[in-house]
DNA sequence: CTGGATCCAACGTGATACTG
DNA sequence: CAGTATCACGTTGGATCCAG
């Protein structure tokens, strides 16, 4: 159990923001962000309308609230291209892209769900 | 990125519950859920009183529901001694024990998330 | 002590319409 | 095409009170 000693690094009641887990929490435990992550680990570089259409039932309100959120965590990069009609594209940062061990372990957990 | 692909087990729009990832993030991604799973990752056993004055903030309610949840799921394991005043008793079971890996991947990105 | 019942406020989300 | 503005609603969590 040492190892998982260390991943206390502070009681909730001082301030959740300073423990890396609920930070990391708050990154991927919003609805609509884990598809919104993996569609840009799958495709690589998505547009705003690819986004819309990949996942049924989002609303564009959503999606680019989502959007702006993993952009200012400095998950998602945002390249905007001067041209008539506009073309936006997402696509992850080398930070984002480090979010793949933790869907892994996510699955692997999730499976073990399902055998019940 | 072939081992990021087989995470890949289900479109959402077919039925969120089949997709692993996403009944793991059911787990952990509510609020207190955390700090539940913390505390007795930590301390192994305790009661209902002792998760209650632990975390600082949250209500006799939310923390009964939660309890129920994680023990609906197989995580959290609940016993009742016949004693006066009543004792019950919560500590995790093997596959709550389980939850230790995406913990300890959740650290090691919400620290890259600091470094920013 | 444990935790269920009730009421309520806040937030997240969806639907829709509209602009640059 | 890429969003934003507005509105409304459902769900979640908090506060309290109370019961076994």
């Amino acid at each position: 159990m040492n190892a998982w000693e260390e991943t206390i690094t502070l009681d909730h009641d001082d301030s959740d923001e300073l423990c890396p887990i609920v930070s990391a929490l708050e990154v991927i435990g919003t609805k609509w962000t884990f598809f919104i992550l993996r569609e840009l680990l799958l495709e690589g570089t998505r547009r705003f309308g690819d986004l819309l259409r990949a996942m049924d039932g989002i609303s564009p309100k959503t999606l680019s609230v989502r959007l702006r959120e993993l952009e200012d965590r400095g998950i998602v990069s945002r390249t905007v291209y001067a041209e008539v009609p506009p073309r936006v594209e997402y696509t992850l940062t080398e930070l984002g892209k480090r979010l793949e061990g933790i869907f892994l372990e996510l699955k692997r957990f999730g499976l073990l769900l399902e055998e019940k």
